[in-house]
RNA sequence: GGACUUGUAGCUCAAAUGGUAGAGCGUGGGACUGAAACUCCCUGUGAGGCGGUUCGAUACCGUCCGAGUCUA
């Protein structure tokens, strides 16, 4: 049997996925499956840069705007929706197209990453926390060498959230997450895809996303997280971990002022997309499209997809 | 015009009784397998110019240039 097709469409924020990934949708009939974190979440559209559905020029898109920001959201959720996504869409003859920044998501999905070991049970994981707040991570560090002492070679001691998770994981399978982690990465696609990163010279990138928050601020970030603190969204949710929506929560706080916010946001976002490009950096099988090189033009980019696409 | 302060890494600033200097932030690079817009790691030879004193000056002296504060 055919593998199924399955294009990824992704790149650092503030690239220009979404104008593309349109395009390109209609041009092969597909359907939008966004990969992006934060705009699972409803009521969060300005700070997440949701696509709006008057500009969605009539593509369908799945995983988008439909889970309460006090609802928790994680890999293995979006995998499980992406992958009926991806049928449902593949049962109706249209071409799944994953569109988003998330790269943990995309992989998880592209590479069937095995989640299912454990349950839901994460009192293990609230008291190592606790744990690691008393005493800090050492002891824990500590305890992870003595059971999985390959995990302690890659993850660094002060990252207490990869340490704690792979003790839990040790302590729910009884086998090391470092051995877990070795197979997981042997791992070969199920599906026929073709994965585009859409980036541009840095600068550039930058100074788009400094526009871009500045847009954002104008149409009116601090009157969205605000309604969002007033539904009560504790701070610690992990929709209140997206970008802007944390630092707009300090300033409505008087943590800081507006100026210094729209500061962090601008800085973390920077951040944020250097991060994105090294994560796809060492994927495998990525086809670059850098802006640059077709003179920012997105009719150009698109031929060279479906030049892709078709192959 | 006069008095004083000041000029150290891209930025904000340290320290060293004269023995060639660090921090934070930024920048750049990297890791990541049920929190991922998370979390974490690595990454800095740079003293305004010119003279002088000295074995040796970013530090002392002179001078020029730039910045700031006060003042007739």
């Amino acid at each position: 049997m055919d593998k199924q097709k399955l294009c990824i469409i992704t790149g650092p924020t503030a690239a220009g996925k979404t104008r593309l990934s349109i395009e390109f949708a209609r041009k092969i009939g597909g359907e939008i499956i966004s990969a992006d974190s934060m705009q699972v979440y409803k009521y969060m559209d300005i700070g997440t840069d949701k696509i709006k559905p008057e500009n969605m020029g009539g593509v369908r898109h799945h995983l988008i705007d439909f889970l309460d920001p006090n609802e928790d959201f994680n890999v293995f959720t979006f995998q499980k929706l992406a992958k009926e996504a991806v049928s449902d869409i593949s049962s109706r003859g249209h071409i799944p197209v994953i569109v988003g920044g998330t790269g943990f998501y995309i992989q998880a999905v592209l590479y069937d990453i095995d989640f299912t070991e454990t349950d839901e049970d994460d009192s293990y994981r609230r008291l190592l926390e606790e744990r690691v707040q008393k005493e800090g991570v050492h002891n824990i560090y500590e305890e992870l060498m003595k059971v999985d002492p390959a995990s302690c070679e890659i993850i660094h001691e002060n990252n207490a959230k990869r340490v704690i998770r792979a003790l839990e994981y040790y302590k729910k399978t009884g086998k090391p997450i470092s051995e877990h982690n070795l197979t997981q990465r042997q791992k070969e696609s199920s599906y026929d895809f073709k994965y585009f990163v859409l980036t541009d010279r840095r600068d550039i990138l930058y100074s788009r996303i400094d526009k871009r928050v500045d847009l954002m601020i104008e149409e009116g970030l601090e009157d969205e997280v605000r309604k969002l603190a007033a539904m009560d969204i504790p701070r610690t949710a992990t929709s209140m971990q997206g970008l802007g929506y944390r630092e707009m929560l300090s300033y409505i706080d008087g943590e800081c002022d507006l100026e210094r916010a729209v500061y962090l946001i601008k800085r973390n976002t920077r951040h944020f997309a250097k991060r994105q490009l090294t994560w796809f950096k060492r994927e495998r099988d990525v086809i670059w499209l850098d802006k640059n090189e077709y003179d920012h033009d997105d009719q150009k980019i698109l031929k060279e997809m479906l030049k892709y696409y078709e192959e």
